[in-house]
DNA sequence: CAGTGAGCGAGCTTCCGCTTGACTT
């Protein structure tokens, strides 16, 4: 028996702090919230004045009746949800659901966790603040009306399942906007040259560009011949003391972009391995976007960097957010205990926490101290010059701990190290000269992590929701996360050496991308769509705008059935008419042009199965009209970018080769991939084959070699049950049964299983839950 | 796991944020 009952909502926290607070304490977790609207049906009621409907989920049923039973035990309540926006309505749901007495329920709050903050927070107890409440209530009947009134419009008008809301809709508009971007970009190709000088000693190189980038080969020419005469001088040395500060410590989107950067994890990948780190209490909470270290953290940290590298190493910072609509209910992500070199299970883990405790330990240290030094030479009689420049560390400072990593590897290209010592005015001998073609980028797709960076600037999304955010609008297939190949470029090498130019075409491959973020025919044609007509939601304001509003709520200065009045008064009729629009083309409909073989017209559209293209026109009212015809795009084709050609070569599948045996063999693609089908079954044809081409001859090559596979495949069969058998597959050994599979434990020898063993290693497997999806589909 | 899609009409899909497991490949 208990005398208080707290509730948090981590369980990893209730452990920590049931510690500090001793016997009469029981601290338990809510695991977030405990209440929510219903995800099966919309759940607000508009007539009554957009009244939610909350229901408890059933997997947190038992949860609720733990807690209740506990509360009912426990003369005083402690609520201890984070101090923000949610954590106030997951306080005010546990209250109504626990069916809590205002008498001896109390709200506390704190920031970090430590003995002092926790025990402080016991002596300051407050009421829940309704206000801050209805701000959430108000953030998520937004979200569920735009979510469940916009994806039915979807449904209607581009295809069934599709989804569209505040976050993730706008998240496909920046990767549908960059991707046009790349494809309009035409870069500006200007010569860069640099020269090595000898300085007078005889033998010391000095490099350096021309300050300036040459548009045309002509001008390299020229330049070239009259460095061919000219003579070098020194004409300027210049020095300039330059400070670099540490970054912040790390919130979730800044540990997210350096562990992509510097240790290759994907974002989801980051968050796993935090979640251990803090669960093992190696560091502090991992969804925060704070900046922000606790005193105790401060003087650890300070203590750390004095012990380990001296008092001059060590400064005092303190860091504020930038990122709009921060909550900053945690600290900052850290160490818990800074002076712990060394933390986690695995690799992984052990890396991650590195690279926190650095970033910790660096954003309390000095700056560094540079020198940069500029070195000008001059061209006799010419007013351009060629410019050295030269960093060197004069005192290291935080970099001795961390250094920030570039998204853009070549942003650091003109680092150069130490410059040779000169002399005002001495005058050089040219070696060499080489002016090369360089050309502007293009714009960078995104990856994971610089996705994230973009929409923590605008202000869309929470640490908690950055990693589900991009799987969502991957699961949609709005976005695919892939490589592209990159494409080979020309460009011209002019040198000049020892009195004579010479010109040469090198070659390169540009614009090759691992790993990025690229939209899909289906993601661009939602987007256009929703731009057209809810340019609104799709806004990159939007949520920086009713981020304001919510403010107010928060505030006291408006009523949140207001707020979400204003903006359904508008939002609602909107969706009525596009709903009712009729239209002559299919939404993303885009007309190629005329077959010259049938003369029947070509689209490409989405159609139920994605892409499609189309030939000839529909009728749907008159059935005797000869039906169009339809074939899939390939996996590398868009809408956006398919030709005429390429779109009629598509209704040359499928293909029949010929017979054998009597039977038909036919070629075609389908979603796995190009396929043989002969006597109802199906033989993948690998790379080296084209369903476009392949002769007879390989074709039945290719199904005898299928055949072969197919009888190795058997293992054994049983009398007593034909459903039953065991195969080999692509993991080895298997069971197969009514059309389950089950794995066979390591230690047994397949081929001497008996039928008795099998229906027990059957029996003993646990039921499949219903992971997959989207395996639920009817057929048409 | 499979090569579908102009129609006979059922019922399904969907949001964002707060938290962990318990699953499989």
């Amino acid at each position: 028996m208990h005398k208080n009952l707290v509730i948090v909502e981590s369980p990893a926290k209730a452990k920590t702090i049931e510690k500090f607070l001793g016997k009469d304490f029981k601290v338990m977790s809510s695991y977030g919230h405990i209440r929510d609207l219903n995800p099966k049906d919309f759940s607000i009621d508009i007539e009554n004045n957009y009244l939610p409907k909350y229901i408890v989920p059933t997997d947190k049923k038992k949860l609720v009746s733990e807690l209740k039973s506990e509360a009912k035990k426990a003369e005083q309540v402690w609520l201890a949800s984070d101090e923000d926006r949610e954590g106030e309505a997951i306080s005010w749901h546990l209250y109504e659901v626990l069916g809590l007495k205002p008498e001896n329920t109390k709200r506390i709050v704190f920031h970090e966790i430590t003995k002092t903050a926790i025990l402080h927070a016991i002596e300051t107890p407050r009421e829940i603040n309704q206000n801050l409440v209805d701000a959430q209530q108000a953030r998520r009947v937004l979200d569920r009306i735009v979510g469940f009134e916009l994806s039915p419009v979807l449904w209607r008008k581009v295809k069934p399942s599709l989804s569209a809301g505040r976050v993730q809709s706008v998240t496909v508009r920046l990767i549908v906007e960059r991707e046009r971007e790349i494809h309009s970009f035409v870069s500006e190709a200007a010569y860069r040259v640099i020269a090595n000088f000898i300085l007078p000693d005889g033998t010391t190189v000095l490099k350096a560009e021309l300050n300036k980038r040459l548009k045309t080969k002509e001008e390299v020419i020229s330049l070239l011949n009259l460095c061919k005469t000219a003579s070098f001088q020194i004409d300027d040395i210049a020095k300039k003391p330059v400070k670099k500060s540490p970054a912040a410590p790390f919130t979730t989107s800044t540990l997210q972009q350096e562990a992509s950067r510097k240790l290759g994890y994907s974002v989801s990948q980051t968050m796993m391995i935090a979640q251990k780190l803090y669960e093992s209490g190696f560091i502090t909470y991992m969804r925060t976007d704070s900046f922000n270290l606790s005193d105790l953290a401060l003087g650890t940290s300070k203590e750390e960097i004095l012990s380990l590298y001296g008092e001059k190493y060590y400064k005092f910072r303190q860091y504020h957010t930038k990122s709009k609509g921060a909550q900053e209910a945690h600290e900052a992500i850290r160490p818990t205990y800074v002076n712990k070199v060394d933390a986690g299970g695995t690799a992984q883990e052990k890396k991650l926490y590195e690279l926190i405790r650095k970033r910790t330990l660096a954003s309390q240290m000095a700056d560094a101290e540079l020198e940069r030094t500029t070195i000008s030479v001059g061209i006799s009689g010419q007013k351009e010059k060629f410019v050295a420049t030269g960093e060197v560390i004069v005192f290291d400072g935080f970099l001795q701990v961390y250094r920030e990593s570039l998204d853009d590897e070549s942003e650091k290209e003109q680092e150069n190290g130490l410059l040779p010592a000169v002399e005002m005015n001495a005058v050089l001998n040219l070696d060499e000269v080489k002016a090369t073609e360089r050309f502007t980028q293009r714009p960078p797709r995104y990856t994971e992590a610089s996705l994230v960076r973009r929409l923590e600037e605008l202000g869309i999304g929470r640490p908690s929701t950055y990693a589900p955010t991009i799987q969502t609008v991957q699961n949609r297939q709005y976005v695919v996360k892939g490589d592209k190949p990159g494409e080979e470029r020309n460009y011209t090498a002019i040198a000049l050496k020892k009195g004579k130019i010479t010109e040469s075409l090198k070659s390169e491959i540009v614009g090759a991308d691992r790993n990025k973020l690229m939209p899909t025919d289906i993601g661009i044609v939602v987007n256009d769509f929703l731009m057209e007509y809810f340019p609104n939601i799709l806004d990159y304001n939007f949520t920086a705008n009713v981020e304001k509003e919510f403010d107010s709520i928060a505030d006291g200065e408006m009523i949140w059935t207001s707020v979400i009045d204003n903006f359904y008064k508008l939002f609602h009729p909107i969706v009525e008419a596009t709903t009712a629009i009729k239209t002559e083309h299919k939404v993303g409909e885009r007309a190629l042009g005329i077959d010259p073989k049938s003369g029947k017209p070509v689209f490409v559209k989405i159609g139920r199965f994605g892409p499609v293209a189309q030939m000839g026109q529909s009728f749907p009212d008159d059935k005797e009209a000869p039906k169009p015809s339809f074939a899939s795009l390939l996996k590398e084709q868009s809408i956006e970018t398919i030709t005429l050609d390429e779109a009629i070569k598509l209704f040359d599948l499928p293909r029949t080769i010929g017979e054998f045996e009597e039977k038909e063999i036919v070629a075609a693609i389908g979603r796995f991939g190009p396929f043989l089908r002969h006597d109802g079954k199906f033989v993948t044809i690998p790379k080296e084959f084209s369903p476009y081409t392949i002769s007879l001859e390989d074709s039945v090559e290719l199904i005898k070699n299928k055949r072969i596979q197919e009888e190795q495949r058997f293992i054994k069969s049983f009398e007593e049950e034909p459903e039953l058998q065991i195969l080999n597959g692509r993991f080895g050994a298997y069971i197969a049964y009514k059309k389950s599979n089950y794995k066979i434990p390591k230690e047994t020898e397949p081929i001497s299983l008996t039928f008795e063993q099998c229906m027990k290693i059957i029996e003993d497997t646990p039921e499949k839950k219903t992971t997959k999806k989207r395996t639920t589909r009817k057929k048409a």
